[in-house]
DNA sequence: CTGCAAAACTAACACTTATTAGTGGGAAAC
DNA sequence: GTTTCCCACTAATAAGTGTTAGTTTTGCAG
């Protein structure tokens, strides 16, 4: 009888919630069925639900863990003494990096969250809108201090997070430049885009 | 027995497209049934195949619909006679232009295109591929002139692409600014972003 | 008014969906 | 060696899927 291989030290929730991910990258939520997310854990469908709650709670949390981290992030930020350039630059290279090295969660957070049902699905709403406001607030500041040129700060803000999960592309493009590569050219476009000159 | 309404001079295949971008957009491909569409048009599930062919029909008319206006605006530029600069922007504020009044279907071919069947999927993918193959020469010609700083030219092509497409949040937006204003703030940004200076 | 084609309907098909109930095996605890 | 508990299994459920067949209604052309 087979066993949900846990072979770095994690639990077998982990594992599905792994897996999970990366199928509803591929497929999207709603197209992968628990029997496609059984198969690939090597498991019949009915044993996932000795581990999870249903398919709806999966998505629940790859969602709102991916949205704690940036959260947390954006805080540390909002604290650091640096200019308002440069705390947006570290916003902007802390998305590049999460969605390179952690490419299935976060595109799914951004692309199926949709698919939450509430009350999670208005709390992670108000949770994106939030942050994004306080990066809008990020923008404006950098504005009235003459380091960010003036325009509209929902609208960069807009930009940028988009820009970003562009980086779906960039996994799947056969040659693609390295990641260091990519992050110095994303910042170089968008921040320059940003700057006041 | 109700009729599909056909209010403007267009075909009942047309209404019901209409309608399937809508429901494809707002839930998705996978998550949205006939029965779905059906109600949205005002009718049983089952006459809607007396319109249509199948459900992936639909997919494939809405994103080979979009891709050959993008692919036939593209080719305009690259036959006229401007600096390669104008012709991105050019392209740029024609894919700001189609997101913000064609959104449904636009929004349709760019997230929902991965749900097509063979031989329509890779049929879609190369045209995808090729589209920005070109798009990117744009940007290398315009690094040869030093009209544009030297960066890497697929990773500018899927900074503007993904950028455009983040729209969608300002569609949904409550206090949204006028979409001049958006075209006019987009192309600041990304345009001075890649301009050699 | 009649006839005909277009297009709506109902009913049903064959699957697939997420999820639950109940069973049994295998390993660790005592 | 026995008990206990975790966990994977089989079987089943009720609801939903895209789609087809066959029938009835509609609205227009003659």
């Amino acid at each position: 009888m087979p066993t949900i291989k846990t072979n770095r030290n994690s639990t077998k929730k982990e594992v599905i919630i792994n897996k999970a991910s990366k199928l509803f990258r591929e497929k999207g939520f709603s197209a992968t069925s628990m029997r496609d997310l059984a198969e690939n854990v090597g498991v019949e469908a009915a044993s996932l639900y000795n581990h999870i709650q249903s398919k709806a709670e999966i998505l629940q949390e790859i969602c709102f863990r991916v949205a704690n981290q940036f959260m947390t992030y954006l805080e540390e930020m909002e604290n650091s003494k640096t200019s308002s350039i440069t705390k947006l630059e570290s916003i902007l290279r802390f998305h590049i990096q999460q969605m390179i090295h952690n490419y299935e969660s976060v595109h799914v957070a951004d692309r199926e969250w949709k698919h939450l049902t509430d009350p999670y699905l208005s709390n992670y709403k108000t949770q994106r809108k939030v942050y994004r406001q306080r990066l809008a607030g990020i923008i404006e500041q950098g504005i009235q201090k003459k380091e960010i040129k003036k325009i509209d700060a929902p609208t960069a803000v807009l930009i940028m997070l988009h820009a970003v999960s562009g980086i779906e592309s960039w996994h799947r493009s056969k040659q693609k430049i390295s990641a260091e590569l990519l992050e110095e050219n994303m910042v170089m476009i968008l921040v320059d885009g940003l700057r006041a000159s």
